[in-house]
DNA sequence: TCCAACTCGGATAACGATGTCAACCCGCGC
DNA sequence: GCGCGGGTTGACATCGTTATCCGAGTTGGA
């Protein structure tokens, strides 16, 4: 059995002929304006080396034409970069990958660059797949919110000159520029926050633990409850996903126990939802700090304690960093951790066991 | 004075040579695997008429080198559609177009196309620098979310074969395709829904009157008045900009009036937070009615009625016509509306006058 | 007047791939 | 042994553009 396919969504053949034949060529304006198409050429690209009279001339000829220089065609010859860089993030929707996206075009726009954007929806594989389509096609460099943690399949397509910076979660088993948040200490400030307020029995609840940096906030919140001399109840923990139901009954779950939590932690945003939705849903008046800011924490009953950072930051270093790299700079593999910060608004300074009636 | 730049942001010269001189390319197969160019190009094709024995040796060599085709040359040469489209929307960070996006993604993604994504910020000049952008790449067609209401400009465009389809606005002055919301009945049901609870001064607080979305809006919002019997009063409309905070002081105002609005008609999500910020910071309980739904309506002190949608639907739908068009569908340029339909929840159904102590 | 230097324009190859077509190899039948 | 047909393979042109290089004019100085 052969398997000749390269990768597994680089095909475009779906899509038929793209009949783009009335888009003229340089060879047609320069038949117009009766001069070579070298000429043309040299004038589109503001060479120097021709009379003003045949400049004109030209001129008039690609504004008559409609004529514009086919981008792709340009970096074929030149080698140059086509001024394209991908971004893989897990899914659009999340605020987060949406800051991101948008900070990360930003710095794009600024060099000239567009972005191309796709959502690996948590899938190593799929991915896999992207990253290939993308460099294939090929953009001059990506940046990828990783799915999986093997990402050895990269190591050679970096040695071909493949530039990537790994956003939000760091490669696995490689060497390679990462921008990440301040994940421990992030938990460990918020679980820590609700120890000092006297919470003992603090929910966690998380992403898979096959994602990173659920891995990391866990750690964090584990830090915190043994410094402040709390054991570690696994009860307590639930790691499941980022879809928001599957944190609502996770938290129900927790508000239901005969010894109920008093606080919960929820590590990112998809799961505070959840969560919250869950304490609204339950008799108790719980305290909740959740990892992420979102635009309405501040306008809800009780408004919502966060730990925050700079979501725009975090895009525009992987996007300055991945620049840089193109333009150059040979730095070893580099690692910058932004910071985060706690947000108190009132749900993560509910003391304890103070229900309602 | 001359000018021979032919588009704003095409050029990608800041970035200097793309060094991917290691990549290999199929004439390196060939060489390694001993045959000749076009059989290796058969072979990695998947065209008949290679030996067994040849064709392994040549997988070997690709295996080998890791090579992989240069989509971009692929597409010079075969005239084929290169499998990329454009998504132009006014800004990445409103959910909104978070939908959007995922949906158009969605539809690229079944059709083995990825989908480059640019914001306009609502800057008719940014756009039209975009779009051109991207059609020079090329792309295979675009998904525009037009911010001026003139796009006379790509009239040649389209006649040189680009296939565009414009979604949540029409395009201005020419014929083409769009995906719009049916905006007039939503803000009108709106509208009619607070009228009918007896409310008498409803105040508008929309984008500004250049985005023909907010026309609509506003005349479903005039509609409704009429058709109840009130008066247009322009002291209740205000319609400036998409930005939160001029939207809160825009209903700040409406609330500190003499004889102040019982109820506010917020023409979008960005107007809507705006709106109920204003609302939480005054003294008085007031009816808000939002265009848009946004995930924690439901979770706010009072929860929001909103016109809804499937946003996700509006994706869809100009995806997937824009995949017609560009597999040959001919048609004459068609317009589809998206229903909407109005969510109680309880904030629309607040009555006048109801104001605590 | 003539030649060198300079200016301007074009012919040609190349980027990495595919389409066309001719050449080659094989075994078969006569 | 020869020709022939089918199956393989490769040489060459080509996509739209840029790079190299050379030739044709033009100018200027001796």
């Amino acid at each position: 059995m052969k398997e000749p396919r390269l990768s597994g969504v680089s095909d475009a053949a779906d899509l038929g002929p793209a009949r783009r034949a009335s888009r003229p060529t340089m060879r047609d304006v320069a038949e117009h304006a009766g001069v070579s198409l070298k000429t043309v050429s040299r004038v589109v690209n503001m060479e120097p080396g021709v009379r003003p009279t045949v400049q004109r001339r030209v001129e008039e000829s690609v504004a008559a034409l409609r004529f514009r220089r086919n981008v792709v065609a340009r970096s074929l010859r030149t080698g140059h970069h086509l001024g394209s860089i991908g971004l893989i993030v897990a899914d659009l929707m999340n605020p987060f990958y949406s800051a991101i996206a948008k900070a990360v075009e930003g710095v794009a726009g600024r060099h000239n660059a567009v972005v191309i954007i796709a959502s690996s929806g948590e899938d190593a594989l799929r991915e896999r797949e992207l990253v290939t389509n993308l460099l294939d096609r090929p953009v001059d460099g990506m940046i990828v919110v990783p799915a999986g943690n093997d990402h050895r399949y990269l190591e050679p397509e970096r040695r071909m000159g493949a530039r990537i910076v790994f956003l939000d979660r760091a490669a696995g088993m490689i060497e390679a520029d990462a921008v990440v948040l301040d994940n421990v200490n992030g938990a460990r400030r918020a679980v820590n926050h609700l120890i000092k307020r006297g919470h003992r029995r603090i929910g966690f609840v998380g992403d898979s633990a096959a994602i990173h940096t659920a891995q990391e906030r866990l750690e964090g919140y584990r830090g915190a409850l043994e410094a402040g001399g709390l054991s570690y109840d696994s009860e307590l923990v639930r790691q499941g996903s980022s879809v928001v139901e599957l944190a609502e009954s996770a938290a129900g779950d927790m508000l239901a126990m005969n010894d109920p939590v008093t606080a919960i932690f929820a590590a990112n945003n998809r799961n505070c939802v959840g969560v919250l939705r869950a304490v609204r849903a339950s008799q108790h008046q719980i305290a909740v700090i959740g990892f992420d800011d979102f635009e309405l924490a501040d306008l809800l009953p009780t408004p919502v304690t966060v730990v925050s950072y700079d979501a725009g930051e975090v895009g525009r270093s992987a996007a300055e960093l991945l620049f840089a790299r193109l333009a150059g700079d040979s730095r070893p593999p580099q690692r910058i951790v932004i910071p985060t910060r706690l947000i108190q608004r009132g749900s993560g300074e509910v003391p304890p066991w103070d229900r309602p009636n």
